[in-house]
Formats: C-alpha cells, sequence, structure tokens
DNA sequence: TAGTTTTGCTATTAAATAAGTAGCAATATG
DNA sequence: CATATTGCTACTTATTTAATAGCAAAACTA
C-alpha cells in the first residue's frame, strides 16, 4: 500500500489536495491510534502491538513506513517517535480526545428523539 | 460492520474508551471524509458518492449507517446532513486543513535529511 | 397517466487490506 | 554459550472495500 502523499492522487482525490492525502493517510486502520500513542514517549515495535491490541505485525510495520514516508514519525534509539510534524499533528487531534468523553459519549445516553 | 461505540469494546480497546471508539469509527474509509463534505451542506446519496470519487455504493452505505449510529449524521429532506455533533466533530478536524496545506505539504518538498 | 429520471439503495462477485500465526536474524543479557 | 528481546518477513485466512448491475419508490415530464 503506497503512502498517501499531497500533490499526488489518493483515494478520494485525483488532485491530491493536502487534506484528502491527509485523510487517506489517517483513515488507515491503526494510523490515529499510532500517532496517538506515540505523544506518550518513544515506544519499540512490540511495544506498539501491546497498545494495539489486535493489530498483525505486517499491518504495524505497513502503517510505520506509511508514516514514516509521509514525515509523521521517524526511528530514534529509543523506538519509534513522533517527528515535529508528527506532534503538530497529535495538538490537532488532541482536542478530539476530550470532546469524544464529554460530548460525543453522552450522544449515547439521550434516547434518540432528541433535539 | 457494527458501528464502534464508547462503552464497548471496539478495534483497538476491550474498554472502549471514547476517543478509541472515535477513532475507530473515524479511520473506516470515506469517514472523514463524508464529515469534512457533509459540512458544506446537505447532500444526497449519489451527490456525496459523485464527491467521493471512488467509493463503492455499498461502503457508502455502511459508512452512513454508522455515521448516524453514532449520531453525526441524519437524513432531512435535503438529504444526509451533519448533526450538531458531527458539527462539532467537524470543527474539530477543520484545522487540520490548514496544516495539512501550510505545514504537511510542505515536509516533502525538504530534502530527507532534515532537521 | 404512461414514460423517463433521479434517488436510495441491495446483491453479487472480485480485489484489496488486515489479522493470525510461525519463525528467523540481529542484538543484547546472563 | 544459552536465553531473551526486538524488528521484522512469510504465509494463510478472514474481513473490508470496490465494481458492477440492477431494482423499487418517488418525482418529474409529456
Amino acid at each position: 500500500m503506497v503512502a498517501p502523499k499531497p500533490g499526488f492522487p489518493v483515494r478520494g482525490s485525483k488532485s491530491g489536495q493536502p487534506i484528502m492525502a491527509l485523510l487517506d493517510l489517517l483513515g488507515r486502520s491503526w494510523a490515529m491510534g499510532i500517532v496517538w500513542h506515540l505523544y506518550a514517549g518513544p515506544n519499540t515495535f512490540r511495544g506498539l502491538q501491546d497498545y494495539c491490541e489486535s493489530i498483525s505485525p505486517t499491518t504495524l510495520n505497513t502503517r510505520l513506513k506509511e508514516l514514516r514516508d509521509c514525515n509523521l514519525i521517524e526511528r530514534t534509539l529509543e523506538g519509534y517517535a513522533l517527528t515535529e510534524y508528527g506532534r503538530e499533528l497529535y495538538e490537532l487531534l488532541e482536542p478530539m480526545g476530550g470532546w469524544a468523553r464529554q460530548r460525543w459519549a453522552h450522544s449515547f445516553e439521550e434516547n434518540d428523539n432528541k433535539e
């Protein structure tokens, strides 16, 4: 699976607008989870496997390669780590955590004939 | 495919933490793209098909059902539309557009031995 | 009111992606 | 030297997505 880069055709956009490339990349299984987790600090391949309860090594490896190709993570002596870009992306993702807990999760408690 | 709801096991989290459920949901093909696009206004099934250049009707329908189950979109007389939750989520996603264009896209222009 | 179009799908099959499992080479550790 | 850990690859199976056809219902057209 080829990493989706801005400027090139990606799933959903022949023009490869950056946001489309990003959504394609992040919309692959575990991609956001890996970024999310690595913000806590660098981690090893096997550490990430443990964190991502059900990821297979093939998928993890594929995803790590794509994220590296896209400049979001890199290998360091302590294992895989977010790059500067990866950290910036995490910071954009981060508010979703609070929203999911404080807002979205509650939408399931209301009965369905809301508003 | 069952929609990932907070509080229930999802891919990657047996406890179903809200953020994990959200990442599972949004990490499925086209999910973010649909939310992204619907912010511009309600759209029909076929309108969404055109927008998502290469989505199949089966996938689109599955995704629409999941997003409805998760309270992010709803059907209106004008077609599918974001709910209040969907709009809130879009607003969290939105900054990624600018970042992708202004920051991330440029990371590919630099040569690889950056920093 | 009988076509024609549009819409929102379903069904079926094929292709792509991800999971599950085993295991191996390289390095570290005892 | 034996054992453990790490970062994978290879292989097979299961799940997800795409491709294509087509149909029923509603709206529009003549």
